[in-house]
DNA sequence: ACTATATTTGACAAATAATGTCAAGTGAAT
DNA sequence: ATTCACTTGACATTATTTGTCAAATATAGT
């Protein structure tokens, strides 16, 4: 049943995987990203979180969907936070529903 | 279509309310929450974050549903941080399959 | 096993953000 | 004008995040 997401890859799994598939060392896309290669070891281990800088230049050099990326931060840095809580689902049904209406009022402010 | 939420109430402004039918001052409460009432007031003012703590002294004091105040509290929280995402419903969606497969894992450790 | 290279880890400092405290400020009612 | 409730901003303190570096570990080739 939940057997779908058993194997979800986290964020570090995806960019260390398609950073080998490319052949690339942690040196070359550290320094393209302009930070310590601990650091990206790290974040590739899911012990650091990535900036949204960070994120922009992972899916610049590793070709990857900016949108996919971000998404899978997102996610596991929301999920993280609230998971130990009961009602962390109803929060995030919530959530939805707050995002939306904020996306609404900055659409009528343009 | 989205006037539902239009007058969505904040969390601050039902801490308020509940707070003023009481007949309560912000001294009051913030002592009972052993807190200064300058931290009260802005958390009611939504310039401030009540920790977990506040939240359930909150909810003893007002006599409001813990669970209702967290999913507010937590809900807000989230949807102020991922609100400028273009993405940021997607990752609502995958941050929940995240927190369901969370709680089962720890639901097997037990 | 030895060497070279890649990665991981931990210690530490520096920068940043969260939190608490306080006093001065605003506004409403008398 | 005084009082009372609330709000705001400045400031110090504390906690958390972030960056840097070197040592430790792993991996592959010989």
């Amino acid at each position: 049943m939940s057997s779908e997401f058993y194997h979800m890859e986290t964020l570090g799994q995806i960019l260390k995987s398609k950073r080998e598939s490319k052949g690339l060392l942690l040196r070359h896309v550290a320094a393209y990203m302009d930070i310590d290669q601990a650091i990206l070891s790290k974040i590739e281990k899911g012990c650091r979180k990535p900036s949204k800088e960070n994120i922009n230049k992972l899916s610049e050099i590793l070709e990857i969907d900016r949108d996919k990326l971000m998404i899978q931060f997102l996610s596991e840095k929301i999920a993280y936070e609230i998971a130990e809580e009961d009602c962390a689902s109803e929060a995030l049904v919530v959530a939805e529903k707050k995002v939306k209406l904020i996306k609404e009022q900055n659409k009528k402010l343009i």
